[in-house]
Parts: C-alpha cells; sequence; structure tokens
DNA sequence: CGGTCGATAGTCT
DNA sequence: GACTATCGACCGG
C-alpha cells in the first residue's frame, strides 16, 4: 500500500478533504483487513471552527489531533459509537478530516460480521455509512488512536499490553480526484450553532454509501 | 415516506 | 449535570 508521505496530509483539511475522497482507507488487524473506498468526509480546523473538538484547546481526547498529520484521530461519543479521523496540517493545528462514509472494497464478510454482531439482524444496504459505522467496519477502537497511516511494521512491533489488538492502518488516494460536492457538515452545532456556515462537507454524488444529512438534534430533557 | 426519540457513557463546564 | 462530529427503531401521515 502506498500512503504517501506524512508532509502530504499537513495541510489545510480544507484542501486535504476533497483529496481524501475516492482513496482507499484500510485497517487490518489479527483478524482480518478492512478497506473501504472514501466516498464522504468533513473537515475540521481548531480555534476557528466552533464545530470541532480542538475548538477550546487541547485535553486528553483530542490531544492526537494536535500532532503531525497522517495519523488516525480516533474518538468515542454517544456512549456507543467511535468515528475515524485522519488527522491534517502541521504538529500543533488541531486540524482533521473525518471519515463520514465509505464503500467496502476488501474484508466485505469481516465487515458484515462485526456490523451484525451488535445488532439483532443483520444490517441491509452499505456497511460503511455514516462515522459509527466507519468505524465498526473497519474495526476501530480507541486502541487505535493515534495510528500513523502507513507504518508498515505497525501489526509485528505493536505490544500486547495496549489491549492486545494492534492494527496497521494505511491510505492511498485515488490516482484521480473524482468530482465531489459540498454542503453544511452533519450534526454539528457547537457555540457557532450555526453549521450552514461551515459547509465543509465533502462527498462523491451518487454514492449509495453518502449518508443522509441530518441537522444538529437538541435534545430537550426528558419527562 | 419523514420526523421523533431512546440507548448509553465519556467528556467538559 | 448537560451535551455529544450517531444509529436505527418506531410512529404518524
Amino acid at each position: 500500500m502506498a500512503t504517501p508521505e506524512a508532509t502530504w496530509f499537513e495541510r489545510d483539511p480544507l484542501e486535504l478533504a476533497p483529496l481524501l475522497l475516492g482513496g482507499v482507507l484500510r485497517r487490518a488487524d489479527a483478524a482480518g483487513a478492512v478497506a473501504v473506498r472514501v466516498t464522504e468526509v468533513e473537515a475540521y480546523r481548531g480555534s476557528d471552527d466552533p464545530g470541532a473538538h480542538t475548538f477550546r484547546g487541547r485535553t486528553a481526547r483530542n490531544a492526537t489531533m494536535f500532532g503531525p498529520g497522517g495519523r488516525v484521530y480516533c474518538y468515542f461519543t454517544y456512549g456507543m459509537h467511535h468515528a475515524v479521523n485522519i488527522v491534517a496540517g502541521p504538529e500543533g493545528s488541531g486540524w482533521g478530516v473525518l471519515v463520514r462514509a465509505g464503500a467496502v472494497v476488501e474484508g466485505h464478510a469481516l465487515a458484515l460480521e462485526r456490523r451484525s454482531a451488535r445488532r439483532a439482524s443483520a444490517p441491509t444496504g452499505e456497511l460503511a455509512r455514516g462515522p459509527g459505522n466507519v468505524a465498526q467496519a473497519l474495526g476501530a477502537t480507541l486502541v487505535d488512536d493515534g495510528a500513523v497511516l502507513g507504518a508498515a511494521d505497525a501489526l509485528a512491533g505493536a505490544p500486547a499490553a495496549s489491549g492486545g489488538v494492534a492494527a496497521a492502518w494505511s491510505f492511498e488516494p485515488a490516482e484521480a480526484p473524482p468530482a465531489f460536492r459540498t454542503g453544511p457538515r452533519v450534526g454539528v452545532s457547537g457555540p457557532g450553532g450555526d453549521a450552514s456556515a461551515y459547509p465543509w462537507r465533502y462527498w462523491i454524488p451518487g454514492e449509495a454509501s453518502v449518508s443522509a444529512y441530518r441537522a444538529a438534534t437538541r435534545r430537550s430533557r426528558g419527562a
């Protein structure tokens, strides 16, 4: 797998995001490998982006996003979902690109198995539609936070101490970047409140795996 | 169809 | 103690 040099990722996420479309993101561990062709992403910036995790500065959770580009930022949210990002920009920027959807191109059976494991009935349709499903299909968890894309010996070299799960990540850009469209990011409200002020969602039109738009839901207290 | 809501726990105020 | 870069079941039309 020809993952670009780390410097290739160290650019503005608004520039990097469309370059990721059509590329193949791959994760391999002891259970096997799953790869997806990226069809939908969202760019997140730092101090000038109210919707970004890094808006209010560095914390334990978002530390990876402040690291150098070309790494995986994986976080856990809503008490049940993981999400996979590719860190952008130079070290200290707090920039990244969220992988929202992809088409499984390798390890279809394993992806289906993972998606079915947490569900009574097997999922129908796309296996990596939506950020939570992308992470689940790839098998990404918090153990993957900070993983370096293209690190050849990540699988062999990682100590079993870190939870016993070692995975090798890679990303191969598309030879010819596909045409794309942009729009407001999904589920983002943040201090700024207005998702449409940051139309930093990028997707390949016509792809079945692209998730439907959902505005941020404000949860009023129950009963 | 489309809108609404429950599940479930880490993170930050 | 409220909110969350979500998912999918469920309910009404």
